[in-house]
DNA sequence: GCGCGCCGGGG
DNA sequence: GTGTACGGCGCGC
C-alpha cells in the first residue's frame, strides 16, 4: 500500500467490462505527473416512488433491456431528498455502466418521474466524492504496472483535507500556421500545416517545414509535414506540460494537427494512456487529450470573462493588448504562401510571429489562472469543464455541487416542449428613469451594492420559498401576486448570503493587503452571485423559476423608486437612472448634503441592502433621447475629477467612421467638459470644416476602415468598402473574407460607391462628405444638447466670424 | 417589428 | 458522452 499527496488536474473514465474506472489525472507534491484510477464509484439516478418499498422490488425484477442485453441494476437504496418545498421519497437507482443510464432512465419514466440521469459521470463523481480539482489530495493505493506515460495508481481511498492548491501549473502553449494561398478560408483538408510554435516556462519552439538561412536559435526544422508533426509531438512528450493552451484552438489549432496526422499517418498519441487528441464535433467543436488538460483561452475570455473586458471583439491581438498590454507582430499573412513557395529566405518574420502568438496566449493564460482556479475552487469541476462555461453554466454546477450539502433533488432539464413555453414567456425588466438631455455641472452618481444578489437574500427570493402555504398572501411582491416564505431560508437565497458574505470578508481582508488570488477569489464569487437572477430566468436553467426573476426586478425598480422620490423629496435634480444607480446634479447642494442624503436612505434600507457613492463629476453631458432607435438610454460623457473624460454610449469606437470626426467629437467633449467652453468647441469644428474645405486635412484623417465579411462575389448589395476591394482586386491584390478595405471618399462620381476610392488613388477627397457624413454627425447631438440646432450650428459654421454669433 | 440566418475565433 | 440547448446583429419581409 502506498500513501501519496496530488493535485488532481483533468478526469476521465474508461470502460473495464463494462464497468467504469475513474481515471483521475494530476500531479503529485514533488512535480511527476501521475494516473490515479478508482473502480469504486457506480453511476445512479433517482426515482421519484410513492411506496419505496414496493417500488425498489418493482424495478429489482423489471427487465430492462438494450436490443438483446439485459441492464443490470446493481443496488436501489432508499433515500429522501428536498425538491421545492416538498420531502421527497426516492429510489437511488445503481447500475454497472453510464452508458446505460440513459436506456435506464427511458423505461423507468414511463411509470415513474425520473432525477439526476443525465449529469456527466466524471462530474457526479467529483461532486459525490467532494473532489475539487487542483485541491492537495490524500490517495492511498497500489501501483499498478500499467501501459502509460505515468505512473498508474489504484486507489483504495481518494480523501480532500486539505485547502492547500497546486500553484506551478505546467503550461505550453501552441499555435499553427497554415499554407493558404486563397486568403481567409483555411481548409485542413486541403492545406497542410507549415509551422507550429511552443511556448513554455523557459521553453521557446518553432518547427517550420522549410529551410532557410537563421540566427534564430529556437527555430528548427523539418523535412514535411510528418516530420513537423512528429517533432511536435516528441516536443510536448519532453516537455510533459499539465496543460497545452492556445487561443481559439478547440475549433481550429488542435483539430488542424489531428486532421493533418490522420492525413499524414502520423500516430499522434500525446495522451498519457498513448490515446490520440479527442475531437468532438458539434455545434460548437472541441478538443481534448487523456491525462494533458486542453484550456481554449478564447473560450474563457469569451464566455465568462467578457463583462470584465472593454474590447468588443475577442480577437488574440485585441485581447492580449487590454489584458497584458502587448501586442501581435505585424506580418501580412495573405503573403505566407508566396514567401513559403517563392522566397522562403524570407519565413524567419512569420517564425517570429508565430511565436509571439504563443507568447501572448502563454501570458493571458499565466494571467487569467488564478482567475480559473477560484472559479474551480467555487464550483469543484475540473479546469476543462469550467473554461468553457458560460454564466448559466457555471451557476448551474455551483447549484448542482451545493445542492449536496442541502439534501435537494438536482431539477431535470426542460422538457422540449417546456422549453417552448419558456421561450415565449418575456417580463419586465429594470426601471429606467429617462434624462432630460443637457450639460450639466457636479453630478453625484450613487448606487445599491449588488442590487439583484441583496434583493435575492432579503427577501428571500428562491424556488423553494415561492407561495409557501405558512405565509400565504403576508408581504407580496411590490405589483405582483408573489410571497416568499419568512419563515424557512431558502436553497438559493441561502447560498447567496453565504456568498455576500464570503465576498464581504475577502474584500475586507484585500483593502489591508492587495493579493492577486483574494482579488481573484472574491471576483469568482461575485460572478456566481450576479449571474444567480440571470440564471433563474433563463430558460434552459434547471433551476429556472420565472416569478423569482420577476420578483428580483420588480424588488429591483421598488428600491429605485423609492430612491428617486426620496431625492425629489429633498429636493434633489435627478439627471438619470438606471436599474441600480442615480445620476444627480448637486446645484446649490453640497457634497455633503448627497453624502447624508445616501447616508438617510441607507438608514431605511434593510439590513443586506447598502446604498454606495460612485464618485462625483464635475461636468457631465447626456445627448438627445432621439439618437437611433435605442433610445436615450446610457449615451453620455462624464468629466471626472482627475480631468478623465468618460464616455459610454457614444459612438466614438465605431470602426468604419473616419479618424477626423472621431478626433473632433473626443474635442469637442473635451472643450465643453473640461474647459466648459462652447464658443472654442464651435470654433474647433468651424475650423475643422474650414481644413476640410481648403484641403488641408491629412489623407490619413479621412481613411475609413471596414472588413470584408465574405467573397467579394457574394456581395448583393455594395456597398463603398466592397466597391473599392474590386478596384484592389482587378489590381492584383489578394481581396477576400476578412481583409481590411481602407479607402477616402473622392469627388469623382456621383454615388458614394463610385466615389470611394483606395487611399493611394485619391486626389481629391469630398469635403462635402467628410463634412455633411462624418463630422457633423459626430457632433451634433452634442451641440443640440447646448442650444445649437443642427441648422444652427450648420448656419454658424458658414459664418464668416464666429464672434456675431454668439 | 419580427424572424431567419450567419458569424464569431483561427490562416 | 448518464450525448441536444449560443447570442448578437444584420438583412429581408
Amino acid at each position: 500500500m502506498v500513501k501519496i499527496q496530488i493535485y488532481p488536474t483533468d478526469i476521465s473514465y474508461k470502460l473495464v467490462k463494462d464497468r467504469p474506472v475513474v481515471l483521475l489525472y494530476g500531479k503529485t507534491t514533488d512535480g511527476k505527473r501521475i494516473c490515479v484510477q478508482d473502480k469504486n464509484f457506480e453511476p445512479y439516478l433517482m426515482v421519484v416512488v410513492k411506496d419505496p418499498e414496493s417500488a425498489q422490488k418493482n424495478i429489482k425484477n423489471s427487465n430492462i433491456m438494450d436490443d438483446e442485453r439485459k441492464i443490470p441494476i446493481t443496488k436501489i437504496e432508499i433515500v429522501k431528498r428536498k425538491y421545492l418545498n416538498q420531502d421527497l421519497r426516492l429510489l437511488k437507482v445503481h447500475t454497472k455502466n453510464p452508458k446505460d443510464i440513459s436506456k435506464i432512465k427511458s423505461e423507468l419514466r414511463e411509470e415513474y418521474s425520473v432525477f439526476e440521469y443525465d449529469l456527466k459521470f466524471t462530474r457526479r463523481y467529483l461532486v459525490d466524492r467532494e473532489i475539487v480539482p487542483f485541491v492537495l489530495t490524500d490517495v492511498e493505493g497500489e501501483l499498478l504496472n500499467k501501459k502509460s506515460r505515468v505512473s498508474v495508481l489504484d486507489a483504495q481511498s481518494i480523501e480532500q483535507n486539505s485547502t492547500e492548491v497546486l500553484d506551478n501549473i505546467n503550461v505550453l502553449a501552441v499555435d499553427i500556421e497554415t499554407y493558404n494561398p486563397r486568403g481567409k478560408n483555411v481548409d485542413a483538408e486541403k492545406d497542410p500545416i507549415v509551422m507550429v510554435a511552443l511556448y513554455g516556462k523557459d521553453f521557446r519552439k518553432v518547427i517550420v517545414t522549410k529551410k532557410f538561412q537563421t540566427d534564430l536559435d529556437y527555430i528548427e526544422f523539418a523535412e514535411d509535414e510528418a516530420e513537423l508533426l512528429t517533432k511536435l509531438k516528441d516536443h510536448i512528450n519532453d516537455f510533459k506540460p499539465d496543460c497545452i493552451t492556445g487561443y481559439y484552438s478547440d475549433e481550429f489549432d488542435l483539430p488542424y494537427i489531428e486532421t493533418r496526422a490522420s492525413k499524414n499517418n502520423v500516430k499522434l498519441d500525446i495522451g498519457l494512456d498513448y490515446s490520440p487528441i479527442i475531437v468532438r464535433k458539434g455545434r460548437r467543436t472541441s478538443a481534448r487529450m487523456m491525462g494533458i488538460v486542453h484550456l481554449d483561452i478564447y473560450q474563457f475570455i469569451r464566455k465568462a470573462f467578457r463583462t470584465t473586458l472593454d474590447t468588443p471583439r475577442y480577437s488574440l491581438g485585441d485581447v492580449a493588448k487590454e489584458l497584458i498590454g502587448a501586442e501581435k507582430d505585424e506580418v501580412d499573412l495573405g503573403k505566407l504562401a508566396k514567401v513559403y513557395n517563392e522566397s522562403p529566405e524570407d519565413l524567419e518574420i512569420y517564425c517570429k510571429y508565430n511565436l509571439r502568438d504563443t507568447e501572448l496566449t502563454f501570458k493571458l493564460a499565466h494571467e487569467l489562472m488564478p482567475n480559473l482556479i477560484e472559479l474551480i475552487k467555487a464550483i469543484g469541476l475540473t479546469l476543462y469543464d469550467v473554461s468553457r462555461m458560460g454564466f448559466s453554466q457555471l451557476v448551474e454546477w455551483y447549484l448542482i455541487r451545493r445542492s449536496k450539502d442541502f439534501n435537494e433533488l438536482v431539477p431535470n432539464r426542460p422538457s422540449r416542449d417546456e422549453l417552448k413555453k419558456r421561450r415565449n414567456q418575456t417580463y419586465k425588466g429594470a426601471f429606467v428613469y429617462k434624462p432630460s438631455p443637457g450639460l450639466y455641472e457636479n453630478i453625484v452618481i450613487s448606487d445599491f451594492r449588488s442590487l439583484y444578489p441583496s434583493i435575492i437574500t432579503t427577501h428571500n427570493i428562491s424556488p423553494d420559498t415561492l407561495n409557501c402555504d405558512c405565509c400565504e398572501g403576508k408581504n407580496k411582491v411590490p405589483g405582483l401576486d408573489y410571497w416568499f416564505c419568512e419563515n424557512k431560508k431558502g436553497f438559493i437565497s441561502t447560498l447567496i448570503s453565504e456568498l455576500i458574505t464570503r465576498r464581504q470578508r475577502i474584500n475586507e481582508i484585500i483593502k489591508d493587503k492587495k493579493s492577486k488570488i483574494l482579488f481573484a477569489r472574491q471576483y469568482a464569487i461575485k460572478t456566481i452571485a450576479n449571474a444567480m437572477y440571470g440564471y433563474l430566468g433563463f430558460y434552459i436553467s434547471r433551476w429556472y423559476c420565472l416569478e423569482c426573476a420577476k420578483s428580483i426586478t420588480s424588488y429591483g425598480r421598488y428600491y429605485i423608486q423609492m430612491l428617486i422620490d426620496d431625492a425629489k423629496e429633498q429636493n434633489f435634480k435627478i439627471l438619470y437612472g438606471d436599474t441600480d444607480s442615480i445620476f444627480l446634479a448637486l446645484e446649490d447642494k453640497t457634497r455633503q448634503d448627497a453624502q447624508k442624503f445616501i447616508e438617510s436612505v441607507n438608514h431605511k434600507l434593510p439590513e443586506h441592502m447598502e446604498l454606495e457613492s460612485e464618485g462625483f463629476y464635475p461636468r457631465g453631458i447626456f445627448v438627445s433621447a432621439k439618437m437611433g432607435s435605442y433610445g436615450a438610454k446610457k449615451k453620455y460623457a462624464l468629466l471626472s475629477e482627475k480631468g478623465d473624460i468618460k464616455i459610454t454610449g457614444l459612438e466614438t469606437i465605431r470602426r468604419n467612421i473616419s479618424p477626423i470626426a472621431k478626433r473632433t467629437q473626443l474635442r469637442v467633449l473635451e472643450l465643453i467638459l473640461k474647459d466648459n467652453d462652447t464658443k472654442k468647441a464651435l470654433h474647433y469644428v468651424k475650423k475643422v470644416v474650414d481644413d476640410l474645405r481648403k484641403d488641408k486635412v491629412d489623407i490619413k484623417d479621412l481613411v475609413i476602415h471596414t472588413q470584408l465579411q465574405k467573397e467579394l462575389s457574394e456581395y448583393q448589395s455594395i456597398g463603398p468598402h466592397v466597391a473599392v476591394a474590386r478596384i484592389l482586386k482587378k489590381k492584383g491584390f489578394d481581396v477576400g473574407p476578412g481583409t481590411v478595405i481602407q479607402y477616402v471618399i473622392s469627388e469623382d462620381g456621383d454615388k458614394i460607391r463610385d466615389r470611394a476610392k483606395p487611399v493611394e488613388d485619391c486626389k481629391n477627397y469630398d469635403e462635402n462628405y467628410y463634412i455633411n457624413n462624418q463630422v457633423i454627425p459626430a457632433v451634433d447631438k452634442i451641440f443640440e444638447v447646448i442650444g445649437y440646432s443642427k441648422e444652427n450650428l450648420l448656419a454658424s459654421l458658414d459664418q464668416k466670424k464666429l464672434d456675431k454669433f454668439f
